[in-house]
DNA sequence: GGACAGTACATGCACGTGCATTCAATGCAA
DNA sequence: TTGCATTGAATGCACGTGCATGTACTGTCC
């Protein structure tokens, strides 16, 4: 119960300060973030290209949530979507150049952030507002 | 980073099935479960009563959301909305014995939830699909 | 071959949320 | 008293999300 709350309390102020610092800076909400990550670590070097219900799996969004994301994603120019040629159904999403350079650009202040949050013992800062 | 990760998976498991689990069987969400909880607690046995404000700082929602989870409850019935009498801006909320039996009656469910998603050690269940 | 269940993704819609704004009431100062 | 900044709460609006559905494609069984 106290663990929920705890839980609860830390998840709140983090992704509020996640998503306002990433939004300001880097025009990026947490869930474009989070797939950016996820497209920069699954492959190591050349071509990053996923599949969406790859992406599903490991980013806790809807699968609508997840197309809309990528649709964003794809509008900022940084990433492409492009038809899985082995099942035609499928689509793959590739980290464009402009991709990866935002999310190096992003990153820091994600990893200060959670430092900031995560790295206080217990009573959490500010909290400021809200959700 | 770990951790992080780890949080958001946590809550995000949690809060699906808790929202899913407490509107399905009880027609609450996890905001309104959350403030009929703080009435509760905020008041050993009489008259629950606490300010908007009050509500404001222990809950993880912003002012306005807050506002309308309070007229979502309003509107069931499960509280009451008056003028504060020493300071007439603010409002006083009051839980009827609808909203206590409402909330006995979804306790148990919330309990469970959370002793099933947050008691697992490490490899959370399901998640089945989504947020 | 054709019919049909299942899968991968996109989309219409409703809903909850945050931000900015608005309105009323309060407190303070001139 | 009047004037003004501040506070508590409600509301218009935009946005992201989930659910249900639609569309296209796959695989299987007949």
């Amino acid at each position: 119960m106290a663990q929920w709350r705890d839980l609860l309390a830390r998840h709140a102020a983090t992704s509020c300060m996640l998503d306002r610092e990433l939004g300001d800076k880097c025009g990026l909400g947490m869930s474009e973030f989070e797939v950016l990550e996820r497209l920069v670590e699954g492959c190591g070097g050349g071509g990053q290209a996923l599949r969406a219900q790859d992406l599903a799996h490991t980013v806790h969004l809807s699968q609508s949530a997840l197309s809309r994301v990528i649709a964003r994603l794809e509008k900022g120019g940084l990433v492409t979507r492009a038809m899985c040629e082995s099942d035609r159904r499928g689509i793959v999403i590739t980290l464009t150049e402009a991709g990866r350079e935002r999310y190096e650009q992003a990153r820091p202040l994600h990893r200060e952030v959670l430092e900031l949050t995560l790295g206080a013992p217990i009573g959490p800062l500010d909290d400021s507002s809200s959700n």
